[in-house]
RNA sequence: GCCGAAAUAACUCAGUUGGUAGAGUAGCUCAUUCGUAAUGAGCAAGUCGCGGGUUCGAGUCCCGCUUUCGGCUCCA
């Protein structure tokens, strides 16, 4: 007998060999159907591998991350068994499960696989997860796992097997398919149920991007039909709410072939909902003590010698600009932060100028592949809302408390209600890749952990995620529908401070070097206002919103009421316009409701007799009527409540 | 940059085996003057992304380029 201890503690006998299938059934029959995978001992194995030592046990449900692994996994190798029977002589690379979904990387020969066929590669994976197959783990040895992928000409696994520890080796069969794979694995493929594969795509053998080019069949599956249904509404939710359509339609920003590609142009609209933004952060800044700076597009290449970025990436940057008569090289900036090191090193600093705040939105120009370009989150040429500290090491944590607060208020104003952090600390072991002194970088790195707390922030601390200058911590926001986005990120560096020689007079009559602090809570004003786009799905916070009000009058009779209305909604510092078109009331309604405008305002007869107008709100209909001055009150005020909130 | 797909009116999209470009929406004109999610009629609108080629004839077939999309790779 041995002994199996549960989550909860508790701790149960069984038979040596025992299975997590065969715990699960002992517990009750309904968690024997849902579970997926069990963690014995911390490691996820599969239901049927025997259990022969003393373990603790946990069962993993579809719920559960480990559970929906094992699942995606399975159906990666359910779509390799349908590619062999499909397309004979296929060779497969590797086929893993992923953080929504599952791939295949496979190799289909003279043949290509192209989107059009997905259907029926679905079909044939349907088929065969009806056969309810089980899935068998065997252990191999390397030499006979070798010869019998040799033998199969699958020349990309045997590169696998060559990398492998002998004794460590396992295969999966089911039917008449048998893959190289560590597992887990589902016991069958029978609770596959439903499957989408939902693209087809090059990608690289190991990543590589001098070995050949693989077929990468996406999809994901789940354990009942009505899931993939509501997965695949989600997917239709999303494309709704794709920033780069709702740009369009709200006329908020444009792209031009001949200005060039990645080069985002700001309509007037989205130029002014920008403008409001940066506003809002600014007057936050303000009171936090940050102080404003301009600085110019291009550097002298100098520059970014000093500061190291033009080894590290000219090759990969816009190249030099060249003056005409002294052939002097300048460069578009592709960050601020040496130019405001110039800005610090002005005058001589005391230790009671710092911290010494300096913000800037700052535009900045990287040369990003072609093939990277999307919308506005990748794209060549963005504004960082970005802001210097210089401080002392012993003032880093207190930075990092108050940088959070801006963020936090940021996030509220803007209805970011679930967000994480992720703390990036050096890597354990190796240690000689950072700048800067140990002690400065332990007193950082424990200032980071020691801030979050503080806030009760819930952060995931990564080992080896540092940058070599500096530990940071960065921002993720869940949207509407659950998606996750990295925004705001704080960033310790002690690089630059040396590279620049920076120095401040101490109490002590020393000089000592400043340590520097880069942040931006929105990360860039293109990347963050299409985050706020596919967040709001283009219905914007009415502070924010380009356009508040709309004036509907019932008939053309009444259009010079409505620019009464719309005039004393101007002096009111109200964004108003009219719809004066010759239409129905109900058509002006239905199209300014999808013009996504917060408040419609319906004025007919009765209220350009009483000076009123009839309220109708975005999505909740008739609000009845108030007089034309009640209304801009109570609308002032809501805007106020908003981005007072802190 | 690489693999794959796409580009037709301002927008969304049809366009058969190659035979003189079409719809809806938006726009303009006219009628209607309307009370809470689409009034009707008419008009105008396209170098079919750009450049070559094949052909009697190319939106359609071939080649090159540009841009966009889905991935890969990278991200100070």
């Amino acid at each position: 007998m041995i002994k199996i201890t549960f989550p909860d503690g508790s701790v149960r006998e069984y038979n040596e060999g025992v299975t997590g299938l065969q715990i699960a059934e002992s517990i009750s029959s309904r968690l024997a159907q849902d579970v997926l995978a069990c963690g014995v001992n911390g490691e996820t194995w599969d239901l049927m591998r025997p259990i022969n030592n003393d373990a603790s046990i946990v069962l993993y449900k579809w719920e559960d991350e480990q559970g929906k692994h094992a699942f995606w996994h399975t159906s990666a190798h359910l779509l390799a068994e349908a590619l062999q029977e499909l397309y004979p002589g296929i060779q497969f690379g590797i086929g893993p499960a992923i953080e929504s979904g599952f791939y295949y990387d496979v190799d289909p020969g003279e043949t290509t696989i192209k989107e059009g066929d997905l259907a029926n590669i679905e079909k044939k994976m349907a088929e065969l997860a009806s056969k309810k197959e089980p899935l068998v783990r065997q252990d191999i040895a390397k030499a006979d796992a070798l010869k019998m992928f040799g033998e199969r000409g699958e020349t990309y696994k045997c590169e696998l097997i060559e990398e492998l520890e002998d004794g460590h080796i396992t295969t999966y069969t089911q039917g008449a398919f048998t893959d190289l794979c560590r597992g887990p694995h589902l016991a069958s493929t029978a609770p596959i149920k439903a499957v989408k594969l939902t693209a087809v795509a090059g990608a690289y053998w190991r990543g590589q991007e001098d070995r050949k080019q693989m077929t990468r069949i996406y999809g994901i599956s789940f354990p009942k039909k009505k899931m993939l249904d509501e997965y695949l509404v989600m997917m239709e939710e999303a494309k709704k709410r794709d920033h780069r359509k709702i740009g369009k339609e709200m006329e908020l920003f444009m792209f031009s072939e001949t200005v060039g590609k990645g080069l985002p142009m700001w309509l007037p609209k989205g130029t002014a909902l920008r403008l409001r933004l940066e506003d809002f952060l600014k007057r936050i800044q303000k009171r936090f003590g940050y102080q404003q700076v301009m600085t110019p597009h291009i550097g002298n290449k100098q520059l970014y010698v000093t500061s190291g970025h033009y080894a590290k990436y000219g090759k990969d940057s816009f190249q030099p600009i060249h003056t005409p008569e002294e052939n002097e090289e300048y460069l578009l900036k592709p960050m601020n932060c040496p130019h405001h090191c110039e800005i610090y090193k002005w005058q001589p600093r005391s230790y009671k100028d710092l911290p010494l705040r300096l913000a800037e939105f700052g535009t900045v120009y990287r040369y990003e592949q072609s093939g990277e370009l999307h919308g506005l989150t990748r794209v060549r040429s963005f504004t960082q809302d970005d802001a210097h500290i210089f401080c002392r090491p012993d003032q880093v944590k207190d930075e990092f408390l108050r940088v959070m607060d801006i963020i936090f208020i940021i996030f509220r104003a803007l209805n970011f209600e679930n967000f994480e952090a992720q703390i990036s600390l050096r890597d354990k072991v190796n240690r000689e890749k950072y700048i800067g002194s140990e002690e400065n970088w332990e007193r950082a790195e424990q200032a980071i952990i020691e801030a979050c707390q503080e806030k009760g922030l819930p952060a995931k601390i990564e080992y080896g995620e540092a940058a070599f200058y500096g530990p940071k911590l960065d921002f993720m926001v869940k949207d509407a529908i659950g998606r996750r986005w990295q925004l705001g990120t704080i960033q310790v560096d002690y690089n630059l401070p040396e590279r620049f020689q920076l120095e401040y007079m101490g109490s002590d009559n020393q000089k000592h070097r400043p340590v520097m602090i880069h942040r931006a809570p929105f990360g860039s004003m293109e990347r963050f206002v299409a985050v706020l786009i596919e967040h709001t799905g283009g219905k914007f916070p009415l502070w924010l919103t380009p356009d508040q009000v709309v004036v509907l009058p019932i008939s053309e009779k009444f259009n010079d009421y409505a620019n009464e209305v719309k005039a004393y909604l101007d002096s009111q510092d109200i964004r108003a316009i009219v719809d004066d078109r010759n239409e129905k009331i109900g058509r002006k309604i239905r199209d300014n409701e999808m013009k996504r405008i917060p408040y419609l305002l319906i004025v007919g007869e009765k209220e350009a007799a009483n000076g009123e107008v009839s309220v109708r709100k975005q999505g909740e209909g008739d609000q009845g009527s108030k007089k034309i001055e009640e209304f801009a009150k109570i609308l002032n005020e809501e805007v106020q409540n908003m981005i007072n909130k802190y």
